[in-house]
DNA sequence: GGAAAATGTACATATATGTGAATTTATCTG
DNA sequence: CAGATAAATTCACATATATGTACATTTTCC
């Protein structure tokens, strides 16, 4: 079950990292087609919370700064390395593709870092972004991180859906997909999730964390290159990733 | 009327800026008291927008970076100029006292920066926090900034009500206490809101905005002092304010 | 300056939503 | 490796909550 209110909180943030300016009531109750009591209530509420002032008069509202002072108190526990984000950086800049770092979240995989490609015809993704895990390259590239049973847990909550003509539909079809990842040194996705939609990534076990690298891009400019891409990520991540003693 | 699913939300997000590390349902479930299937709603939802993920399996939540990218997205908008932070970091420095920069929202005034005193009894202030606008020095900084009718609506909302000794409790003592705060060249309040609490405050007009300084401490030990902090203030905003050729 | 329009606020009520109990799934223990 | 224990999910129902309506306030426009 949705809980409609929560989502809300987040509608009315997502709105205001858009629109850039202070909005009132009405505008916002207009936005969203909510009534104007009950974005007068959530309105109240974020405002009794301090997440919500009135930065010039009859204005209307905007959030304050205790946003980012939460948001950075979260952050700066167990951040990524740097050079995640110079991966990313660097693998974006070279393919011309938008790149990522990828993470779990049960049955999906979430994106917690994205460089975007500069192209106009681009994949969009923005951190936070989700796709199901099994159905796409830098879900699959955490899955193989996972033990036997771990992965099984995992299936036996996923939904298989037909995406598209390439969507892995069974249990057998992903472990099948799996085991072709090993063999080829990488991971691949070929519009199994999201149409027109090619790419490639590998692991990225980082400490006890485990993560996938992906880039990813239309299909009809990415797709021939999917094999020099994933080995441009793995000798990337060589480059980048600090030598250790351990494992 | 409260919101309880939105206030829920950004108490989620409080816990985690403070404990800082991934939770399971259960910890959450127990430290809000919230049951299970409730708490399970909330955080499946936070999910599903992009705002929580799994770090590490089986360790719990802990939100996405998510939160950051829009809080930034949100706060690159009409920033507070870099002198501010300047200002009651340098005042915060001199004084050994919490300095504030306040904004106004309805009959609250709301902090949006502060830079906390390093002693250990202190004003704890945080980013978002609010106290009436017509009973702490602060607030009634920025009512010195409006015109008459737009006090006057203001007062009209204001519930007052005798928070401590010398809390003004009329329209006629909070305009006689603006009066002579005119005459004075600052703002105070000795207890007027928070018990032990004393501040001096001046307006700080940025643009279109108005704004307030605040430097606040226990009552024993900036009591005596509201004078030199008041003039120090003046002094320090004079010192750091770029010079424009216009008011 | 006065009427009209827009915006903000209060409240009772129907209904969407949170929750307790039941079920399933995972983890621990001997 | 069972059996026990704890955690995560599901679901139907009572209730807390979102909203339609009415009212108040503010702003706009003539």
């Amino acid at each position: 079950m949705i809980v409609r209110q929560a989502a809300n909180v987040l509608e009315i943030m997502e709105f205001f990292a858009q629109v850039k300016k202070p909005a009132t009531l009405a505008e916002i109750a207009d936005h969203f087609g909510w009534p104007r009591s009950s974005t007068f209530n959530l309105l109240a509420t974020l405002s009794e919370k301090g997440y919500l002032y009135e930065p010039r008069p009859r204005a209307g509202f905007y959030p304050t700064p205790r946003w980012l002072a939460m948001a950075r108190m979260i952050s700066e526990v167990e951040p990524l390395p740097s050079w995640t984000h110079q991966l990313i950086s660097d693998l974006s800049a070279e393919t011309g593709e938008t790149a990522s770092i990828v993470a779990p979240a049960g049955v999906m995989a979430v994106f917690i870092d994205v460089v975007e490609s500069k192209a106009a015809i681009r994949y969009f993704a923005t951190i936070g972004h989700r796709v199901p895990i099994h159905a796409t390259a830098s879900g699959r590239a955490l899955l193989l991180q996972y033990s036997q049973e771990e992965r099984d847990s995992v299936y036996r909550k996923i939904e298989f859906k037909q995406y598209g003509p390439s969507t892995p539909i069974s249990i057998e079809a992903v472990e099948t997909e799996l085991r072709n990842s090993i063999s080829r040194g990488y991971c691949q996705s070929f519009a199994d999730y999201s149409r027109d939609l090619a790419g490639a990534a590998i692991p990225l076990p980082i400490g006890d964390r485990r993560l996938s690298v992906v880039v990813a891009g239309p299909e009809f400019r990415i797709g021939p290159k999917v094999p020099d891409v994933a080995a441009l990520i793995a000798r990337t991540v060589d480059r980048l990733r600090p030598k250790t003693t351990a494992a």
